[in-house]
DNA sequence: AGGCAATCTTGTCATTGTCAAGTTGCGCGG
DNA sequence: CCGCGCAACTTGACAATGACAAGATTGCCT
């Protein structure tokens, strides 16, 4: 029960293939102009994986089915990304990255976990193959980088942590920020929070838990 | 009786429930045995599954490499769990189970939460796919009361936590107890925290970062 | 203009999940 | 004691998929 015809992120909207007139915007965006080879595929096919894993969970995904959303041959996107663990890789390196630029923009350690709860909601897709690492190509070098950058960012957090915080060692302080907020995330992707949270906004239920853990005597 | 050791899960232990269908062969002795209908594949595809899930992970789970395994045709899987989602089922409500009786015998939250941790340590295949709803069959009945359980266990530790603890909401301080476990066993398992905890015993770890999270004035 | 390399297509093969019959052997009612 | 039914498995088939190998097409560079 595949379904899901094409339309959507494709090209399709009716245009043969040999239009060579219209070859407008060498910036792929636009919903109409596709310069024949599809513009960027690379790009089409990242977001209609990013679409379906959001949908079917990383294990669903079929690169025959991104094919047929895009609108090419089944074969194209083994040339992108070479296999379906490339294809993954390459959204977990991009995702490492979103969320190393959205940890970087945080005050306190505090604040940088609500960046990461709504990075996990905001990204959904990317922050489950991010933390799928049987799926993942290990040792991928623009993955490897990517993660590097983002534990850095996180680590660069801990340190806005005040200091009588009596966790005495920082890094376990790091520990426990990452593992509450990477808990609640992940609880709350999977729904499993839906009871307790309710309708309230899950980042103002996760500062709660957040200024439980870094409660300090202020 | 099925309150025996939570390390059991060697292979074929006591049934979980129903399956009356074995009178005759009740005692497992046969060393070449193979009463010819192979004794009960239900449990030994159950096990060869969680081992196969605990390296290649829930997505690279074959049926026909767990019927090879077994020593049985490639469609005998299809008769216990009727397809791929249903023998994930069974393996969630089983670690669904396994989870409850592990937390029922927790003192206080704390314990609890040390406890859900070394389930998912001891149980890794059953915590990954416990917490992989898109691979599970949603409504099934049996899943959804074992999951029931442990959701009640976990409750019920949650009552244990001293009042003063200023999260005033006791169920926001389940949340947070289960966030906090909940993060520190799937980045665990993630390998993710391999640098920060070292070689320390997670446990003692996670001890730690518990009473971070439940300071009390003391 | 001509060639080259990137991009995409077509074709193919092994593997897998799932369904639809068959087959085997145990136990139960007669 | 016996055959009959039923549960546990087997055999066979089919569509879908991932992956690979060549071939076709086109933009670009010189």
């Amino acid at each position: 029960m595949s379904s899901s015809k094409a339309s959507g992120i494709g090209r399709a909207s009716g245009a043969d293939k040999a239009s060579g007139a219209d070859k407008a915007s060498a910036n792929g965006k636009s919903t109409t102009g596709r310069p024949y080879h599809h513009g960027d595929l690379r790009r089409a096919i990242l977001t209609a994986a990013l679409d379906a894993i959001a949908v079917d969970g990383p294990s669903g995904l079929s690169l025959r089915d991104l094919a047929r959303r895009a609108g090419v041959s089944h074969a194209a996107p083994a040339h992108h990304f070479k296999d379906r663990a490339g294809l993954l890789t390459a959204i977990a390196a991009e995702g490492f990255g979103l969320l190393a630029t959205a940890l970087r923009e945080a005050a306190d350690l505090k604040e940088a976990g609500v960046r990461y709860v709504r990075f996990a909601r905001e990204h959904p897709a990317h922050f489950q193959v991010m933390f799928a690492p049987e799926l993942l190509r290990a040792g991928d070098l623009e993955l490897t980088t990517a993660r590097a950058l983002a534990s850095d960012a996180l680590r660069e957090a801990v340190t806005t942590v005040p200091p009588e915080g009596r966790g005495a060692d920082a890094r376990l302080a790091g520990v426990a920020a990452w593992s509450l907020a990477h808990g609640f995330a992940t609880l709350l992707l999977s729904h499993n929070l839906d009871g307790p949270v309710g309708d309230r906004d899950p980042e103002e239920v996760f500062r709660v838990l957040a200024e439980m853990l870094f409660r300090r005597g202020e």
